[in-house]
RNA sequence: UCCUCAGUAGCUCAAUUGGCAGAGCAUCCGGCUGUUAACCGGAGGGUUGUUGGUUCGAGUCCAACCUGAGGAGCCA
């Protein structure tokens, strides 16, 4: 079929040329001589006005199109004498390819994000859903850019994977019924929790190389902020240390707002006005600002100080809770904050160990609202060291003997980090909870759509 | 998993101390010479999440359960 993209009709120059729309109709308006529809075909955020005529075949089709009916136009795009709008279309010919009964569930005027998440199947015709999944769009797109021209090779990690000690998480056990009671892969298999492990032997190969894929953790998490089904991103650099993967991971964030800033203009205002966050104001201050470092030492300090403030005071040794990310990016820094080099107790095994033998090579950045964005590390690339950590840890050198290897065949030093992509949603959003800015979002107890 | 809050028309929300269940939008009918989530007049639309209890009387009070949200933990 062919047509003309509604995007496309507003842009251009206003003329009287022939234009073919297809999409489906928010809102009709009748007066006595002529109706007034407005069409969305899913490519951009505005509408098109539509004015039918009195008297024609098109007028007469209006009786059977109520808001959602997807319909096509044959008209001619022309300036428009209204004030709302420079572009509309005159109808020659309306077609009602699926007329939507009174029972559609999507009105004109406002909806809960609840209720639109009962109707998962449908929400994406909202203008709040259709400015989310453009953007998460443009931010897909965006991460292959930054690290293509960057010379990173996108390296596809397993999803179905046999190792079951990754410590990021409670894994999904994988099973075929088919296979009789055996196991399908000779033993026991999960869904991917992370794809880091694997990255780093591609990383210890082909140098930078990056993940961008589901992943899937069972924690019986329920916030606003966790997902069972979520998309990751993983760098992975060889040759590299703790302040390379900073400076990576702070050169993403900022080419990640600036690619929203620059090609999801109408949508980032459409969802500035209707929700509570300021967000281009926040992506414009966050893609032209230099990040804040601190040592974790340094954070620990900045806390005490702080101290009567949390509900919680924090200690040195400890994990930083979300109250205390927030303080430090919030009000310490007021913008994003990267904190390095964490206790050695409370971080995985495979982070390098700092020459204080207190501390490794661990990175987390802090975003204001949303709290850690991305955390990341140096890799321990010194087998003895690694293998005590494992030991210490009580985890099982034979399953891990091959992430081993890469310490004793030309070992070297590497780092990367992990980023939820849905995090990163939520923040160029502005989004409140991520179940809003994924189409279909895996919680404990919903799969409905 | 823990704590807190909420559930009333298709949707968004009212309902005083326990005393006749209402409005806007949507739908249908009528009106309006350019509207902008149009506007004006009218109509239809309810087992108040479920089950049980207290009471002369329960949307309102009590209990359990279901569903959702916010926060915490875990983390990305």
């Amino acid at each position: 079929m062919k047509r003309h993209r509604i995007r496309d009709v507003l842009s251009s120059p206003p003329s009287d040329r022939p234009v073919t729309v297809c999409g489906w109709v928010r809102t009709k308006r009748t007066a006595k001589r002529f109706a007034f529809l407005a069409v969305n075909d899913g490519s951009s955020q505005d509408t098109l006005q539509l004015i039918v005529d009195q008297g024609t075949p098109a007028f007469t089709a209006l009786d059977r199109v109520l808001t959602g009916a997807a319909v096509r136009a044959r008209g001619v795009a022309r300036a428009s004498p209204g004030a709302g709008q420079r572009v509309e279309m005159q109808v020659d010919a309306l077609d009602v390819l699926g007329p939507a009964p009174a029972e559609y569930p999507l009105q004109k005027k406002g909806h809960t994000l609840e209720f639109l998440r009962d109707v998962g199947h449908l929400r994406p015709r909202t203008n709040t859903f259709g400015a989310v999944f453009r953007i998460r769009n443009v931010l897909a797109a965006a991460v292959h850019e930054f690290f293509q021209q960057r010379g990173f090779v996108w390296a596809h990690t397993p999803i179905i994977t046999g190792s079951d000690c990754e410590g990021a998480g409670e894994m999904f056990r994988v099973s075929a019924p088919a296979s009789g009671g055996a196991e399908f892969f000779g033993r026991p298999a999960h869904l991917t929790v992370s794809g880091q492990l694997e990255a780093e032997f591609m990383a210890m190969a082909l140098g930078d190389v990056y993940t961008f894929g589901p992943t899937f953790r069972a924690e019986n998490s329920n916030t606003s902020r966790h997902l069972a089904e979520f998309w990751m991103i993983e760098p992975e650099m060889a040759f590299a240390d703790l302040d390379d993967d900073a400076a990576l991971a702070e050169d993403f964030l900022r080419a990640m707002c600036t690619a929203a800033l620059e090609r999801c203009g109408a949508e980032l205002a459409f969802l500035e006005k209707h929700y509570d966050a300021a967000s281009a104001a926040a992506l414009r201050g966050l893609a032209e600002s230099t990040f804040a470092r601190l040592s974790y030492s340094e954070a620990a300090d900045a806390l005490r100080k702080a101290g009567a403030a949390f509900q919680i005071p924090h200690e040195w040794g400890q994990e930083l809770a979300s109250e205390h990310e927030r303080y430090l990016t919030e009000q310490v820094c007021g913008g994003p904050v990267i904190v390095m080099n964490y206790p050695r107790a409370i971080k995985p095994f495979y982070m390098r160990v700092n020459d204080d033998g207190e501390t490794v090579a661990a990175m987390d950045v802090l975003a204001p609202r949303i709290g850690e964005i991305i955390g990341g590390s140096q890799r321990e690339e010194r087998l003895p060291v690694l293998e005590r950590r494992m030991d210490e840890l009580g985890l099982d050198r034979t399953e891990l003997s091959w992430y081993c290897d890469l310490r004793r065949y030309g070992s070297a030093e590497h780092a990367g980090f992990g980023l939820g992509f849905e995090r990163l949603a939520q923040y160029v959003t502005g989004m409140a909870n991520i179940r809003d800015v994924i189409p279909c979002p895996r919680t404990p107890g919903s799969i409905d759509f």
